[in-house]
DNA sequence: GCTAGTCGTAAGTCGTAACTTACCGTTCGT
DNA sequence: ACGAACGGTAAGTTACGACTTACGACTAGC
């Protein structure tokens, strides 16, 4: 998920796309590649949850996957809480070695 | 900064420095690369700004940097902040065309 | 049923970046 | 001062994925 994020392209697509939902055929018009290449881009943020798709008429709709997005920000919040625990330890682990309360 | 989180083995090694600081050699132990390669990694991750190093001895000990974790969360908080905006824009141009409480 | 419009997929090319080995600089211990 | 440990950098290879063109499938309108 975090990987498929990892193209510049697939990031501009995602970006276009937290605006609201957009045809295929437009998304290619606002960028430097070809609709087939969107659409092998959205095939990937599709099979990793970041996006969802709905047919209407002869085109299709891309919008963003607010469940995607969440688990995407939960991750996201476990690592920070993770660095910052970590980095309280490595203070004390430093300056606290002979007290509780270093006030500087 | 998004794009240098894209690679699995710097993900790997974010990972790992989120429980603490490490050196490169630990580091590269228990990862499938050499130490190079560990070396390199670090070198995009800084250069980003999601890890500072501090020279301890004969080692070099990298951390995860909070400013740029901070950086990367106020991001995806306000790409989750339009995503959710644009989502419910749509929801009423769906079915908020006639009514305002459309229950069912 | 035919045409036009939109999109997905296949096949193939090409650039890049992830990785390796080899080498050099730096720091500590004795 | 010398040797060892640790790590950054250079050079080169290779695998992967981003992209293009070509083609086929599907839907809507006439």
């Amino acid at each position: 998920m975090m990987t498929a994020l990892g193209d510049p392209t697939r990031q501009a697509i995602l970006d276009r796309l937290s605006d609201g939902p957009r045809p295929v055929g437009e998304l290619a018009d606002g960028l430097p590649v070809s609709r087939p290449a969107v659409s092998q881009h959205l095939k990937v943020l599709k099979d990793v949850g970041l996006v969802l798709d709905r047919q209407v008429g002869t085109r299709r709709l891309y919008r963003v996957d607010p469940a995607g997005l969440a688990l995407l920000r939960s991750h996201l919040d476990q690592f920070w809480q993770r660095s910052l625990e970590a980095f309280e330890s490595t203070i004390e682990d430093q300056e606290g070695a002979s007290d509780d309360d270093p006030a500087d």
